[in-house]
DNA sequence: GAGATCCAAAGTGTATACACTTCAGGACAC
DNA sequence: GTGTCCTGAAGTGTATACACTTTGGATCTC
């Protein structure tokens, strides 16, 4: 769960969001599923009105989508959608990373080798929930070391739509992997070598897109079916 | 106005959003004023229910800001806020540049010609709600000729940012300057000199950015004030 | 029996009611 | 006069009521 998650539990709509979002990225909540008003307001006891806020707010986070008089629904990224958002995450992370690479303190350092091991640690007592969350957040905290809360929260928001997208696609890429990646990344920062910080994050990034599994499949049952 | 606006002009909660963030932008509603629900729903005959959804939508995307309780305000971004939305836009848009150096087609150019005729119009006859809209514009129209509709959407929030930002701070850069460097970057576009393009993009933000008044002053009165 | 039509149940969209919070202004104490 | 407390008007937060839309199934038709 991310900062902005973490004070919004203060409200209602908050713990409802936080909830959702939760219950989506952990795969509690399958895309499509649909999202009755008043079993969630009695689930979260509390009016349609709470969880109506709770749901516009989804779907301005693209993870739920909301069809006019009909409801709303976990969302379903496309294909296109998901390379959009692995694009974007380039650029942003890439640039990042370049500045980083000149800022970057000892003491960040620290608190990022910190970080890899509650990921390495998740990683190996298989805890699923967490391992997906550790993961995500270390390209915010990595955002939030450039002291730009405007990326950081943006990335956020690209993260949960990441964790949805490798969801969606079934990603085949092992938590393992990616958390070794992540080790190699801090360790070209460290050595303040651009140039394989660059290299490595774009492996990274690139080998989290190959493995989901983009070609037109069983989601698109519609169009397979048309012809 | 940007497409997400248009199309939400359906409904009259996006016509109110709409509405606002207009005001907000051409500057007739300035940082600060408050938001009474109650006056918004008489003015857009209509209920309180729907204002709120507005306004809920307004806050994410940061042109208002709610405070519980007190209600809703045009919001008055920070110092910091407005340097870390340029530091984004420039990471954004240097890598979309870059990429659109080697994509673009002579269509496309063609089509940024045409949207620059329309910029140097509008500056022309200093029609001042439309050269801002048009100048804003350009940046998201080079984000959908990447194909990338995530990017843009990114990118049109972002800008809508900067407006209320280079209100706030009453930004000095003349929209004759601003055109001119539009006008620059697409004559490096259209030579695919990607170093001319970049160097150009990151002057125009730069000077963009150098020409608000982001010296501590008047609205940090209270930080003033406390010493 | 296949297909069109209609109806009721379920669910969404909007308005409204009402409780609670904030805030400005006046009464009061000192 | 200054500061505190009180009060009510204005405004926000939440629940609820009600109208409208969708949808799936029963009924009717051929």
């Amino acid at each position: 769960m991310n900062a902005r998650d973490l004070d919004a539990s203060a409200s209602v709509t908050g713990r409802i969001t936080a909830a959702i979002t939760q219950a989506i990225v952990e795969r509690r909540l399958m895309p499509g599923t649909k999202l009755v008003e008043q079993q969630l307001a009695d689930i979260f006891e509390c009016s349609r009105t709470l969880v109506r806020q709770a749901l516009n707010q989804l779907s301005r986070d693209r993870l739920v989508r909301l069809e006019p008089a009909r409801g709303a629904f976990v969302a379903q990224p496309s294909v296109e959608e998901a390379q959009q958002v692995f694009e974007v995450r380039k650029m942003l992370e890439a640039a990042m990373l370049a500045d980083l690479c000149q800022r970057i303190t000892p003491a960040q350092i620290k608190q990022l080798r910190a970080h890899l091991k509650q990921e390495r640690e998740a990683v190996a007592r298989t805890d699923v929930p967490g391992r997906t969350r550790l993961l995500a957040d270390f390209h915010v905290v990595l955002a939030r070391m450039q002291g730009n809360e405007v990326l950081a929260q943006l990335l956020t928001d690209l993260l949960s739509r990441s964790s949805l997208i490798a969801l969606m696609y079934q990603s085949s890429h092992s938590a393992a992997e990616s958390q070794a990646e992540h080790d190699a990344i801090v360790d070209a920062l460290e050595a303040r070598d651009k140039r394989a910080a660059l290299k490595l994050l774009d492996a990274h990034l690139g080998n989290v897109e190959a493995n989901l599994r983009l070609d037109p499949r069983v989601q698109d049952l519609k169009s397979v079916l048309q012809r």
